[in-house]
DNA sequence: CCCATGTCAGTGAGACTGAGATTT
DNA sequence: CAAATCTCAGTCTCACTGACATGG
């Protein structure tokens, strides 16, 4: 790659590579009994506590009609909880509960022991590649996020 | 990290990164028009040429069904053709047509350009980490593909 | 009265299972 | 006849837009 020797990462190849692997990752949990949406709402209420519809939709980048649909889902399924919020009549507050908590809890074991078999099956010079590449794999991610 | 010391990479740590990683590059498409899997099968076809229903199927990880689903309104929308297949009289050859082909190509101009971008905004030492990692990430998706 | 918050109704994509049709 | 390939029918999730009820 031409570009590489100059700013030592070429953005062609970067989308390649990390499409292939984004592609590859989408295509794991296809074996799991939940959605991705499903997996990322339990997953943000369980980190950062109970939230209103709201601040859920942006979180998820989904409108409004379809955050209380999945979350009517959820609550039927028994993973999450409304509320209503004490300070504002309008807005409900919605919460994970134990159930919820728990299958986060199993995918995150999940994803940790797959990780750890595939890094068995890589040398020590990709090991060590990929943790030194871990800071600014986040702050690409952070940026992702913040960009929008 | 306890275990980064001695084997250089903490399959938690990795695991965290690259989900934040993967939920970020998720909800970047949320603009787009088409849906994951209608890119993922376009992106198949137009790399690997005209291929029958069961191969395409394999590939992307469905069920005949939502293959003929998803393959009809692809058709319908003009982006890829059926036609029978000169070898067997069950099957039919499935390939991208111009409109297709040019989906993709669009949409691989636009990922690189977004990189372009995210890359200007990292450090010299991140973007030479995160070259000096796509190796062992490719390494990584090609086992993430063999293992299933 | 206006705006924010959430829900309801209707539609469509996209996935699944189960049951054929057709050709090898 | 058996197996492979594809389609059809019916159902479910999950997303959207537009209209609406309700509280600040």
């Amino acid at each position: 790659m031409a570009s590489r020797s100059q700013q030592g990462l070429d953005a062609a190849e970067l989308a390649a590579v990390l499409g292939d692997f984004t592609r590859s990752s989408i295509r794991l949990p296809a074996t799991e009994k939940h959605s991705f949406t499903t997996l990322s709402v339990l997953h943000t209420l369980a980190h950062k506590g109970p939230m209103r519809m709201t601040t859920l939709k942006a979180s998820e980048q989904v409108t409004q009609p379809a955050i209380t649909q999945l979350v009517s889902r959820l609550e039927r399924e028994g993973l999450v909880e409304r509320r209503p919020d004490p300070e504002d009549g309008r807005a409900v507050l919605v919460g994970v509960t134990p159930a919820g908590a728990q299958i986060v809890r199993t995918r995150h074991e999940d994803r940790i022991r797959r990780f750890s078999q595939l890094l068995e099956a890589l040398t020590p010079e990709e090991r060590r590649d990929i943790g030194a590449a871990l800071p600014a794999l986040a702050r690409m991610a952070a940026l992702m996020d913040t960009e929008r």
